[in-house]
RNA sequence: GCCCACGUAGCUCAGUCGGCAGAGCGUCGCCUUGGUAAGGCGGAGGUCACCGGUUCGAUCCCGGUCGUGGGCUCCA
């Protein structure tokens, strides 16, 4: 008798095959629609090719381009094409690795001419072709002996470090399609014929390894879809996504500039003051209910004390230096020494702690050339920074406390956020059981949370571990705003203290915190995050006046007038133009409120109210008006 | 810092296979006084990033520097 297997499908559902069936051929009994679209398939939760053969009762799923991982294989089974393109026209190249990413793929090959964009077009023509054969993708484990011995026949380098790297036992796998034959754990789609639509979309530079001592291997990006209607799509969206890049609506809305002159130091223009000192307000107002106090330390400091804080030890090739009276002196990259003097300028009672130190510094950091961007990644920035002292008996409900202040100030801005947290790093200070300590403090805080959070390994600061948020851009990119450091370094090194009940000195703990981050980072992915166009509260001019001739000018003066005295931000189009005219040019600054005023409104006392969003939305009285812009703003909408 | 690409008017971009540079928008002036996304005419505006080389002649070719973009490493 023909031994069977029972396989539980998606939705509980249990089918009976005989042993040895293929996933491919479950997902041919299901359906055929399944059949065309299947690319890999997960076997009681690994990961596998939709050609394996199922010899037990097993939980399969099997996965199209609509699931995440499907997507992912789909693309590395891209790249692998890639490679074996790029091998038939330069055969001499070396293969580092070839993932797939977020939205796409890379492959990393080392040869010593460059590719020039003429290559890729080059390449993807190949990749077409290898596309047309429709070569299965076979899977073939060998053992590392045999693994070692192919590679070096292979003459791959690179694999044959990754190879001898890994751990003993690891199943070693290699990926033949056609011609072609790569080290590779898998899985892949069933053949290359799968791989519909390809792009490759640029080239960079990136280490071995990602390690900078290592050579810079040459990468080739790309991204693929199963039809080309959707690779169509997605390139749409990228064009539609550089248009709210925050360098391009910084200058069309006329809120910051960049100059050769100041290389990475942003210049705010009035509009972008506005938007900074909103925020600044905001967050000042949100501090002083949660007990904060605020302060300003200056920025050029001894450097005595950043050879005490450790910074002369770990951070000096990212800071600036200078000379007063023939004595070194730092430009600050942190705030916490500055702030630290502060809290060492009187004796401290344990009944003034948890004490909840705030500060607007502006630091300088001596950033690679190559890693500015935009308000992104600057040399200057302002942090909203504080540093709470507090007992440790403290550290858990503090770490709470900012969590929730950094959810409820993104909530504002109804941003979606990753917490990421950051272990010890190698160049850093202090004692291993300090550093586990405050680790698992930041750990515990996240799980209380029951956040989803990733932990970068080595990735802390140098003085203590930290919890990052981070928050999109425009095309997908992520940066870090704020961040909470737990630091037991800094206080042994100054020596801080506070006087507990008992009289004896205790030393307090710090942690160290922002929620936006930075303002310019903060305000550089608010413009992307709104397109630039702002909620009321933020907008750098909340209404336009637009008179419909040079006759109503002076109606139009009254009315901004009154605006004025209730504190809304508006400006008077005072040109010789029509009214279509400006209205267009108010729309493009993206004004969330324009008011037409003309000979029937002068009359009556009314406007005509325009929104940016919904056009023209009839007249009311100026009051009407004014009430109902106040309650936006109110409400921060 | 490293790899690749790029740098022409305030902005977006054409252009010259080496012979003293162009458009649209913006800006300025004049005409028009117009009711919900561009009214008409005219003018000004460029050391073609900077430095050096090749050449009779360089914005164009070559080298270097600076800056920008996409990545890598690093970080708010």
């Amino acid at each position: 008798m023909q031994e069977q297997v029972r396989v539980l499908l998606k939705g509980d559902e249990e089918r009976v095959y005989p042993k040895g069936v293929t996933v491919m051929d479950v997902a041919r009994d299901i359906s055929p629609k399944l059949a065309k679209e299947a690319l890999v398939a997960k076997v009681d939760g690994e990961l596998v090719d939709l050609s394996y053969k199922l010899d037990k009762d097993s939980k399969v799923e099997i996965l199209t381009f609509e699931d995440e991982e499907g997507r992912r294989t789909f693309r590395h089974s891209t790249s692998h094409v890639m490679a074996q393109a790029v091998k038939r026209l330069f055969p001499d190249v070396k293969l580092g690795i070839g993932p797939a990413i977020e939205d796409g793929f890379y492959y990393d090959f080392d040869r010593d001419e460059s590719f020039t964009p003429e290559d890729l077009e080059k390449i993807e023509k190949e990749m077409e072709k290898i596309i047309a054969e429709d070569h299965p993708f076979e899977r073939i484990e060998v053992s590392r002996e045999e693994a070692i011995k192919k590679l070096e026949e292979m003459g791959e380098p690179y694999k044959l470090e990754l190879v001898n790297d890994l751990p003993e036992g690891a199943k070693i796998s290699f990926y033949k399609n056609g011609e072609f034959v790569d080290l590779c754990a898998g899985p892949h789609v069933p053949s290359t014929g799968r791989l519909k639509a390809v792009k490759l979309t640029s080239l960079a530079g990136a280490y071995w390894r990602g390690d900078s001592r290592n050579k810079m291997l040459q990468r080739i990006y790309g991204t693929s879809f199963p039809k080309k209607s959707m690779l169509e799509e997605y390139l749409k969206k990228m064009e539609e996504a550089k248009k709210r890049d925050h360098r391009k609506l910084g200058r069309e809305l006329d809120l910051f500039s960049m100059h050769e002159e100041g290389p990475g130091f942003p210049f705010f223009h009035p509009k972008g003051m506005i938007l900074w000192n909103t925020l600044i307000d905001f967050w000042r107002k949100e501090h002083r209910k949660r007990g904060y106090q605020e302060i300003k330390t200056p920025i050029i400091l001894n450097e005595e004390l950043w050879k005490r804080s450790g910074h002369w030890d770990h951070y000096k090739s990212n800071m600036y230096f200078t000379e007063i009276d023939g004595e070194g002196y730092a430009i600050k990259p942190m705030n916490c020494p500055g702030g630290i003097l502060v809290y060492k300028s009187q004796v401290r009672s344990y009944r003034e702690l948890p004490l909840r130190m705030a500060e607007l510094g502006l630091v300088h950091r001596h950033e690679l050339s190559g890693v500015l961007h935009g308000l992104m990644r600057v040399r200057s920035f302002t942090q909203d920074d504080a540093h709470l002292y507090v007992m440790p008996s403290q550290i858990e409900e503090e770490i709470l406390g900012v969590i929730d202040l950094a959810d409820y100030v993104y909530k504002i801005f109804g941003f979606d956020y990753h917490v990421e947290l950051s272990t010890r790093p190698e160049n850093s200070m202090g004692p291993d059981e300090l550093w586990e300590k405050a680790t698992s403090a930041l750990r515990n805080a996240l799980e209380k949370k029951g956040f989803d959070y990733k932990v970068n390994e080595g990735d802390g600061a140098f003085y203590g571990p930290k919890i990052d948020f981070h928050l999109k851009d425009s095309i997908g990119r992520t940066w870090q705003c704020g961040t909470i450091q737990l630091d037991f370094m800094m206080p042994e090194r100054f020596d801080l203290a506070y006087i507990g009940a008992d009289g004896e000195k205790h030393r307090p703990v710090m942690i160290h915190r922002t929620i936006f981050g930075s303002l310019e980072r903060f305000i550089g992915i608010l413009i992307e995050h709104y397109a630039g166009a702002f909620p009321v509260w933020l907008s750098p001019v909340q209404v336009k006046v637009i008179p419909v001739s040079q006759k109503f000018l002076d109606y139009g003066l009254k009315v901004k007038r009154e605006l004025e005295d209730q504190e809304i931000r508006v400006e008077l189009d005072e040109r010789n133009e029509k009214v279509g005219y400006k209205i267009r040019e108010a729309q493009l600054q993206k004004i969330p409120y324009m008011l037409i005023v003309g000979e029937k409104e002068e009359a009556e006392g009314l406007v005509s109210v325009r929104t940016r969003e919904e056009g023209d939305v009839g007249t009311r009285t100026l009051q009407e008006f004014v009430l109902e812009i106040k309650k936006k703003i109110d409400d921060k909408k």
